[in-house]
DNA sequence: GTGAAAGCGCTAACAG
DNA sequence: CTGTTAGCGCTTTCAC
């Protein structure tokens, strides 16, 4: 019999079981574990690396969260991570946070201010270091996490917050891009499909929409107001197929939308972009294969989530907030009449 | 002065202070906060709860996990989140998490084996006190786990996995059930668009490829082995054009994989469904509003979702594994040749 | 270089 | 019905 006896510790092994077994006192084993505060002889080092590995040993990470008080947790709050959007934002952030060695605790609204407000506060009692959310609302409700001390982060939040962190896109600029490049495909007759916020302020992709029309002394399309999705696009495409004036071109709030309302377009057998232009806002894989592929105004969402992160992580009370705004490019495709 | 004398407790406020406050003992709290296993008097839990409302008091999560070694915290490990099929499994598997009143750690190993072991890892250390597992691998090396006695579901996995709790859908006969679909639209040459695993275990989507065509007395057709994306589908549908025996009809393994042969498919001017009919699986929404519309096979993700947090909560030690397979609908759309 | 011990906030026996 | 108290596993100060 080669194998020492090692008893069977019942149960999960602890840094008891550990310290026994290497016939340490706890408190060397948590300086291994550690690797500090105190410094431990080589030799005694390697007893206990070896007892760990034997007992397999797994730090608690419950207990470390109550003695140090972090949990090495940020928790995110998205409206919906089915939207692509959402989904590659979820995913940058949670690499983010791996990076420094946090987990993220992934939350849906479905863009319900109610189930937002639960989440958060859920979040808030479980002890997270910080929160990332994508607020329906332009000025969330954060008395949970203000009143925990818990340091927030708005992400995807291009309007005013003062008082937060937050990170956002330059929605004006980036829709002024994309309507101008419409404009400078000719097009004098341009629609905005317009996603509707919970929150229903006043969005920036409206005011770029705005802007470029009026620097070319173009007159306004038609607005259509519909949901943030697929299907909002497809019944904004019809509608406005249907109307009196039938633009020649849209632009659209998302690419969601977009998709949505290339869907209508087709089913109407009007060909995109001979009849009417289109192009859109986001820049997810999803607009990358749709056909025709559509120009859209690409987010750096990577960038973003770093920021965010790292705005959460680096978030020490008594920091100024401030407001990160990125800007966003016109990534060019075909559904704007470019070859 | 009207506002009673609240002396703002420095730091968080804990049970200690709401005791308190309230003038009972902090045992007393507990029970109220959590509904027993005691019996509290009326007027006593009126104070506490005012107590509770006027400190702002919210019970340390951590605490609680350390005492009861549970953090009603469940992991989730999926390739990828950007996929919109594992986006609406993850989103489904909050959700059915959440109705229970666990949260959600989530943790993409983008397919890659090194990162699922890492996450599953950091997931064991962190007490959570379930794993649902997307694995790359059909057997996935979940030592970790096992010797922290966490449970653990396979989820969107459909080949035997003895010893594991399992939850997936019936590759084989939903393949089946789309090939056969294309051969009733007369294909007789029905090429096989197959996703490439990691793990590259024999998967069911090729058996019922292959069974639907013996049944029909049809040859096989050409296969073509790629990556579960659009990319993968986008160089699978190349090389099918560029090959002599150009199918008529393809199955593909996943909606991404088709969304890449359609845009190759466009690209190459042939129509679809005219010269070339398409069908595919999973059942996400980009396949509802492609151009044209995608024939696929609906895994459900929700019925998936709910069984396996409940197989994973509801996991007792001792309980004998089981594997659930779900079956796939198929749905048809325009892509298959249906008008 | 190592160990003893206090205590993080909470739960639940046990005692009154 | 309410209070006292031990202890969950860990970190870290302080003493040796």
């Amino acid at each position: 019999m080669t194998t020492p006896t090692v008893q069977a510790p019942r149960g999960p092994v602890t840094r008891k079981d550990v310290a026994r077994y290497a016939g340490v006192s706890t408190a060397v084993v948590s300086y291994v574990v550690n690797g500090g505060p105190k410094k431990v002889a080589p030799a005694t080092e390697a007893k206990v690396q070896d007892a760990i590995r034997r007992l397999g040993y797994r730090p608690n990470a419950a207990a470390r969260a109550l003695k140090l008080g972090s949990s090495e947790t940020i928790g995110l709050v998205i409206p919906d991570n089915s939207n692509p959007f959402f989904s590659l934002l979820a995913h940058a952030v949670e690499d983010a946070a791996a990076e420094l060695g946090y987990a993220l605790l992934l939350t849906n609204s479905d863009g319900n201010l109610a189930k937002e407000l639960r989440n958060v506060r859920n979040l808030a009692a479980r002890q997270v270091d910080g929160v990332i959310l994508s607020s329906v609302l332009m000025e969330p409700g954060l008395t949970d996490l203000e009143s925990a001390e818990i340091p927030v982060v708005l992400l995807n939040h291009s309007a005013e917050a003062p008082g937060f962190n937050s990170v956002g896109v330059d929605l004006v600029a980036g829709a002024k891009s994309a309507v101008e490049h419409l404009i400078g495909h000719g097009h004098t007759s341009i629609a905005l499909a317009m996603g509707t916020n919970t929150g229903n302020y006043y969005d920036g992709r409206e005011e770029g929409w705005l802007q470029a029309l009026a620097a070319a002394g173009l007159p306004e399309g038609p607005i259509v107001r519909t949901a943030f999705t697929r299907e909002g696009g497809y019944a904004a495409g019809k509608r406005l197929l249907a109307s009196a004036s039938r633009p020649t071109a849209i632009f659209a709030t998302s690419d969601l939308q977009a998709v949505g309302i290339l869907r209508a377009l087709h089913e109407a057998g009007v060909s995109v972009p001979g009849d009417i232009a289109l192009a859109s806002f986001d820049g997810s894989a999803e607009a990358e294969y749709s056909w025709p592929p559509l120009t859209t105004v690409k987010q750096p969402a990577k960038a973003m989530a770093d920021a965010a992160v790292s705005a959460l992580i680096g978030a020490h009370r008594g920091h100024e907030s401030e407001q990160l705004i990125f800007p966003a490019e016109l990534q060019i495709r075909q559904s704007c009449g470019c070859p």
